[in-house]
DNA sequence: TTGCATCGTTCTATTGATAGGACGCTGCGT
DNA sequence: ACGCAGCGTCCTATCAATAGAACGATGCAA
């Protein structure tokens, strides 16, 4: 049998009047082309195109086999825009699992959006703030929330948003602003509760400078919006998401406790099995996500008139070696 | 950039029903089917054939990608029908020489038969007994004979006939018959002038046996014709091509002088100076020409009622070290 | 129930295509 | 007239695809 490549390869040598521009243009070597076009006037018996250096025309047969060779590539493209489409019309059932807090404060509305956005699919979710196992569990997605550097893991990893945060308390609780992170220590906290039992914020600040400050919570939950009550109330110091509590600080309910001063960001991500033969459903609901995500950060953003997290200090700070978010990168960077 | 085979691999393997089928319609191995299909599911996230062993079935998106693959392969068969289609019908000029003598007992007649055959074939044709220089003189085709072992040459060559030929001489020229070569020394000769000034006739028996005799001929001369009208009235003993003399021979006007020895055979070649590229009316002119002169061929041996040389007597039984015949046979083979 | 023929997939030694550089040629600018 | 940049082609070490065999799975016949 013939090989069709060569049609291609002709095309784009013709359509870029030379072998040397068809093969900057394509990223193929120019003796590849040479020798295939060459391989193709051979077999097909014809001079398509006459040529030596300096030299370049297409004979009239090149012109007229070039328009078929056309045709035969609008028609592989169609074919393409057949599975790209196809692709772009998912269906089916999705099982997700997704942090309770960020289900309440801000994937909850997207989830809607998405099943209002793509009424064939169907969406199961549980609501949980174990680390699930997403393939012996059977999930085709898990939303989580992680502070770098995040660990290896065998799982796909899709970056969806950084999770920026805020200590804060309700207005009138310190007695006196505080400048220095040093001035937090025998404050009420209120916390998340750990595995590991210690407790800790580390605080980052617009000129670069970090500190690491220990506590002690006297409220301990796994229940976020239970600390956002908590903090409304009075009841102490508390570090929660930017996208959590935005509409609080704009509010004035809650105020920042140390304004110069950041927790360090985490990082929203989706992790699933494998790229390879990832169902379409499964690509544009993640793709769905990192959208929505993006666009609610911008919204924050003005709303606070400030971003998120001071322009300079980024994830990249605190990056170490064997860091697996370079081959995050890497894995990702295709989809 | 996709690979195009792969949508004709599918095809394939779609219309057969399974890899194995597949394979074995277009002689390809199944491993390449199987490993070929896999990989453009790959590229394309798709499942297109759901399989097992024994169990095959195209996917409904697989079914509606094969529709459009297909339409890819009907536009790659149009544009190798306008190929064949434009090579089916040649046109244009051809620049042939051919020697005098052949023109005029064998290839005149197979150009006139050609250009009624072709009527969009120009034919400009040179009369000549020298070695042209196909290249520098523009022919696209030049007409020979020689005689083994035929020298290296940077043309391609393409034999048409054996110029199988007898040493004749009129009916009662030889007062009493001749049974051995030997015999014809100092007898009355005829023969084509030589650039070497040197004459010979290389004889051949009907059991493989060889001779050389020497001769001085009478009458030298590079008409062709003017030999035979000489050795029809009688002049002296020539070797003569069949193609020429054959009607003579069968109407008794010449005889063969020595009956049980032939002389060795000619090769009439067409040589032009490209395979690559070569145009379709020098191809189909080529082509022609071998066809007719094989045909030529049997008419002339039903005619004499032997073949035109003993079927055990071969150009090969001549071949010596470095003959070029079977390079050229290499060279040819594709034509 | 079992054995067997044939399926699709995988593996690896072999084969063929390729990348990248070298080369000769050509047209253009000096 | 000459030098040079860039062309298309060719060469070869390297890389990737393939042929062919082996393997496990499956359906059917006995």
């Amino acid at each position: 049998m013939q090989d069709l490549n060569d049609l291609y390869y002709f095309v784009q040598v013709v359509e870029h009047g030379g072998f040397a521009a068809a093969a900057r243009a394509t990223g193929t070597q120019k003796s590849r082309l040479s020798r295939r076009i060459a391989m193709l006037e051979d077999r097909i018996g014809v001079r398509l195109i006459q040529r030596s250096p300096r030299r370049f025309f297409v004979t009239d047969v090149g012109r007229e086999y070039y328009q078929r060779c056309v045709a035969v590539l609008i028609e592989a493209e169609a074919a393409d825009a057949f599975i790209a489409q196809h692709q772009g019309e998912p269906q089916g059932s999705l099982r997700v699992s997704c942090p309770t807090a960020l289900i309440s404060f801000q994937f909850g509305r997207l989830f809607a959006r998405f099943m209002t956005a793509h009424p064939k699919i169907s969406l199961q979710l549980e609501s949980t703030n174990r680390r699930v196992d997403v393939i012996a569990e059977g999930f085709d997605v898990s939303i989580r929330v992680r502070f770098p550097p995040l660990e290896r893991s065998e799982l796909v990893m899709r970056k969806l948003d950084d999770s920026s945060q805020y200590l804060v308390a309700r207005p009138g609780f310190l007695k006196e602003p505080i400048g220095e992170p040093a001035e937090l220590a025998g404050l009420p906290s209120l916390a998340w509760t750990s595995a590991t039992h210690s407790y800790e914020w580390r605080l980052e600040s617009a000129d670069g400078e970090q500190a690491v400050v220990r506590h002690e919570p006297r409220f301990l939950t796994d229940d976020m919006a239970a600390l956002r009550e908590a903090a409304l109330d009075g009841a102490g110091i508390v570090q929660l998401p930017t996208m959590m509590i935005w509409k609080d600080l704009a509010a004035g309910a809650l105020v920042p406790v140390l304004p110069q001063w950041r927790p360090a960001s985490g990082i929203v991500h989706a992790v699933f099995p494998s790229r390879r033969g990832l169902l379409p459903s499964v690509r544009t609901f993640i793709d769905f996500l990192a959208q929505e995500c993006t666009a609610d950060r911008l919204t924050v953003d003005e709303s606070l008139a400030w971003p998120a997290r001071p322009p300079h200090i980024t994830t990249e700070g605190i990056r170490r070696p064997g860091d697996p978010t370079r081959k995050r990168k890497d894995a990702i960077g295709t989809i």
